[in-house]
DNA sequence: CACCCCACCTGCGTGC
DNA sequence: TGCACGCAGGTGGGGT
């Protein structure tokens, strides 16, 4: 479900209403989410236990506590974490985890198809599954010439290159088929024949969209509500999700779908070209160890 | 290595 | 109405 503009809502949610709080009881449901730290494990270290940040990198949030310890929270595709009155919460379906707070209120992790993850790290546990994250979008080490020397040599779609968390953070498949579409790219261009000029697009319009995502409250296609419940907004201003067959809203071409990695992938034949040759572009790369 | 496929789940819309 | 099928904001293990 929800890429980086939507955990990046829910995380200002709940850090504006969590921070300071202490987390006293917790509970979960009998189903399994597809990777979750045990109940008594959470209770232990959750109970008493004072929430002094809420963190993000890429999906993931990290809910650091005063002792030291955090807990990293992934939604996976329909994961919601919700803040609210026990009793106005205690009737949604597919509720795994419920943790009581020191203000009468409760927080919620619902999941319809269990993909997400609740994991507790004590201090000085490294987080395993941060070690695979790249890096963040807005981060300053994110520059065109990174880009560029990450897809060096690469043959591998654009598409398939921006959905790899493990060099851009955050990405998914609206915003990734977005982000081609703004910067007039075609998909399926090998990741290692665009130009560094095109890698500064790209990371010009990646920002451009994921920051009017954030203002936006996030997108919402199905599924998503952020921590109070609220749906967002952005789905009103894609070009190209979701509208296979629709006129483009640039120049009226019909929107194609097509498959990529077993994703669908949206995308304007005539505003996306396809750069069949362009010149191999010879960025130094940085040795990756 | 680089890259793709598929499983992991549940629910919903479509077409027969 | 029922049923089969395809599809869905993600990830990572295993295979080519």
């Amino acid at each position: 479900m929800p890429e980086l503009p939507e955990v990046e809502v829910i995380r200002r949610g709940l850090a504006a209403r969590l921070v300071g709080r202490r987390f006293l009881k917790v509970s979960a449901s009998d189903k399994p989410l597809r990777q979750q730290s045990p109940l008594s494990f959470l209770q232990s270290r959750l109970a008493g236990n004072r929430l002094t940040a809420v963190k993000r990198k890429g999906k993931y949030l990290l809910f650091i506590l005063e002792d030291g310890s955090t807990l990293l929270v992934h939604l996976g595709m329909t994961g919601r974490l919700m803040v609210g009155e026990p009793g106005a919460l205690a009737t949604l379906p597919h509720v795994h985890l419920r943790v009581s707070l020191d203000n009468g209120l409760e927080l919620v992790f619902q999941d319809v198809r269990r993909f997400g993850r609740v994991l507790l790290f004590e201090p000085g546990v490294p987080i395993a599954p941060l070690a695979q994250v790249g890096r963040d979008p807005f981060s300053r080490a994110v520059t065109a010439a990174w880009l560029a020397g990450e897809a060096r040599g690469r043959l591998r779609p654009l598409k398939n290159f921006l959905l790899d968390g493990r060099i851009l953070a955050g990405l998914g498949n609206i915003y990734a088929c977005e982000i081609l579409f703004a910067a007039g790219l075609h998909p399926e261009t090998p990741a290692g024949r665009l130009s560094l000029k095109d890698w500064e697009r790209v990371l010009k319009e990646t920002r451009r969209i994921l920051a009017k995502a954030i203002r936006r409250g996030g997108t919402t296609v199905n599924d998503y509500l952020n921590s109070q419940g609220e749906t967002g907004l952005f789905q009103f201003e894609l070009m190209v999700y979701g509208r296979a067959g629709e006129p483009c809203r640039v120049c009226g071409t019909p929107i194609r779908r097509l498959v990529q990695a077993g994703r669908s992938t949206f995308f304007c034949p005539a505003c996306q070209k396809l750069k069949r040759r362009g010149r191999q572009n010879i960025t130094t790369k940085t040795p990756r160890h």
